[in-house]
DNA sequence: TTGCTCCTCACGTCACGTGAGGTGGC
DNA sequence: TTGCTCCTCACGTCACGTGAGGTGGC
C-alpha cells in the first residue's frame, strides 16, 4: 500500500493526462496524430487510450518547450526525435566499455543540450529586457506620486 | 542634415516596418484588419499604407507580448485598450491641476503594469527552471566525461 | 518610363476547439 | 445496469502563409 507501489505502472485516461499536464483531450490526441507520442499504433481503433507517468512527463515536457520556447510541433517534432536519438544512445552507451565510444556519444548529448539552452537563454534576454522596461515606468510613476505627496 | 531632422515624421513603407519589427506585410496587414493598428480608416481603399516610427514601436510592442507572455491577439486587443485609456489619462493628467485626480490616475497606471509584471516574472520563473533541468543534465554529463578521462 | 513594391481577394495551413452521434469501462 | 468518460468523424477558428491578378510611387 505504499505509494510507489500504487503508482507504480499506473494506467492514466486521457482525461487525467490532461488535467494533470494543464492541456485538453483534444491537445493529446491531436499530438498522437501527428506523431509526437508514441506508442499510438499499439491501439485498436475505437479503444481507449491508455497513458503512463511517462506520456505525462512527455506531455510536459513538449507543452513547456512549445510555450516557453514558442517551438512549432514541427520543430518539436524534430527535438524528440533527437532526443529519441540521445535515449538509444544512452543504451548503446551501458553495452559499450570502449571509452572512445562513450565519450562521443556524451559529447553529442552536450551539444543537443547546448541547443536547448541557447535557446532558453535568448528567452530569458528578451524577456529581462521587458521586465526592465516595466519596472523603469513603474519607479517613474512612483517618484511622481512621491512628489504629489509633498 | 542631421539624423533627428531626417527622422522627423519620416514615412515608412509596410516592407520596412516588416523589417524593422521582424514580421511579414501579411502580419501587418492582418493586424491592422483586426483593429490591432489605429488610423487604418482614414486611408483610402486600395493606396498604400504609411507608417511612423510610433507604428514600428507599436508592433514591436505587439510582437513582444505576443512572443514572450503567449498572449492571444484578442487579450493583446485588450490589453493595448487599456494603455490607450492609460494614454488618454495621461492627457487627463496634464490637463488638470487637483492632485487627487492626479493621484487616481497614476494608481490606475500602476495597477497595469503590475499586471503585466506579474506574467512576465511567472514566464521567467518557469524559464529558469527549465534551465535549471538542462544545466544539471549538462553538469552530469560532464562528470562522466571526467570519470572517463582518468 | 521601367521595376519594384504595394494593393486586394481568396484559398491553404497549423494547432487545435467544438459539437454530433455512438461505444466502452468502473 | 446506469452514467460518465471515452471514441471517431468533421466542420469551425485563430493567426497568419501563399499565390493570382492588378495598381501606385521613387
Amino acid at each position: 500500500m505504499t505509494a510507489t507501489a500504487e503508482t507504480t505502472k499506473a494506467k492514466l485516461r486521457i482525461g487525467e493526462v490532461a488535467e494533470l499536464t494543464g492541456t485538453t483531450p483534444r491537445t493529446i490526441r491531436y499530438y498522437e496524430e501527428i506523431g509526437l507520442l508514441p506508442g499510438a499504433d499499439e491501439r485498436v481503433q475505437g479503444q481507449h487510450r491508455w497513458f503512463t507517468q511517462a506520456d505525462v512527463e512527455r506531455i510536459n515536457e513538449i507543452v513547456s518547450l512549445r510555450d516557453l520556447l514558442g517551438l512549432s510541433l514541427d520543430q518539436l517534432r524534430q527535438l524528440l526525435a533527437a532526443q529519441e536519438a540521445r535515449a538509444e544512445l544512452k543504451r548503446e552507451y551501458h553495452a559499450t566499455e570502449d571509452p572512445a565510444a562513450r565519450k562521443r556519444i556524451l559529447d553529442e548529448s552536450l551539444g543537443h543540450i547546448a541547443t536547448q539552452l541557447e535557446l532558453v537563454r535568448e528567452r530569458r534576454s528578451e524577456l529581462e529586457k521587458l521586465e526592465v522596461e516595466l519596472t523603469d515606468r513603474r519607479r517613474l510613476i512612483h517618484r511622481r506620486l512621491r512628489e504629489l505627496a509633498k
